[in-house]
DNA sequence: AATTGTGTCAACCGCTAGACG
DNA sequence: TCGTCTAGCGGTTGACACAAT
């Protein structure tokens, strides 16, 4: 039977305090990351490793970049999600001072919204009938965050429609349609052509060519992305 | 002013991969 | 080779703030 990676009845939960803040400030700053498990006990902390491990990674860490994401981190979220999906650490991996759990966060409250209100379907990235969709492709055109500032037109379902979503065929066709200014050729990148139909195993591939291509890091989102 | 609905985000939970003995 | 342990990941939850009624 395996422990607990804590005992749950000597742990705080919930909000920390700045007194805890501080103290996982300082210890981390005397003896750097690491061995979260006995880390809690040796900073004087009633809270388990998990947790002082997310807190440092999500709130404390010095490089961290709070407050709003610009419109070129936008997009290159909303690009990474086409070509990798719901792999949150990669994406924020290639946004400098950005955490995998603010990323996903801000996909999940502002950036999926906007996609499904341009009639995107936020989880393949495809023109789709279930969602709104404005009427003027111009208008999708600026889907990615230049042209997503608030300017979403209002949900519009046009009559054809439907002729538009082609499950069979180059969904990466459909993309284009969706996001043209989403480049996701391979010609600036050498990153295999990313299909919207990308499977799991796509996917692990792209990334495993990412991973091989582009250490982490400022430089590898303009060789990315341009 | 009070209540209800909605959005945001920090934190938790459960699972998995990889390291190690 | 197998079992155990730990770090890390992604999904989900809950508290809070703000807007709408």
């Amino acid at each position: 039977m395996r422990k607990p990676c804590c005992d749950k009845q000597d742990t705080n939960k919930g909000a920390w305090s700045k007194q805890e803040d501080q103290k996982l400030i300082d210890y981390i700053r005397k003896h750097g990351e690491g061995c979260w498990r006995t880390l809690p006990q040796a900073a004087g902390l009633l809270r388990c490793g998990k947790s002082c491990r997310l807190r440092w990674i999500n709130y404390l860490r010095p490089d961290l970049k709070r407050g709003n994401f610009a419109e070129d981190e936008e997009d290159l979220i909303i690009k990474l999600h086409a070509l990798l999906g719901n792999r949150w650490s990669l994406i924020a991996g290639r946004l400098p001072g950005r955490t995998d759990n603010e990323v996903k966060n801000y996909w999940n409250s502002h950036l999926r919204r906007k996609l499904i209100n341009m009639g995107i379907d936020p989880n393949n990235h495809r023109l789709s009938h279930n969602f709104p969709r404005p009427r003027d492709p111009c208008t999708v055109a600026t889907a990615t965050s230049s042209g997503l500032n608030n300017h979403a037109s209002p949900p519009v379902k046009s009559v054809g429609d439907n002729d538009q979503t082609s499950d069979a065929g180059s969904c990466l066709d459909d993309n284009r349609r969706a996001l043209p200014d989403l480049n996701l050729d391979v010609a600036i990148t050498n990153i295999p052509q990313p299909s919207l139909d990308t499977t799991e195993e796509e996917k692990k591939h792209n990334e495993s060519k990412l991973s091989r291509e582009f250490e982490p890091g400022p430089s590898s989102t303009l060789l990315l992305f341009g």
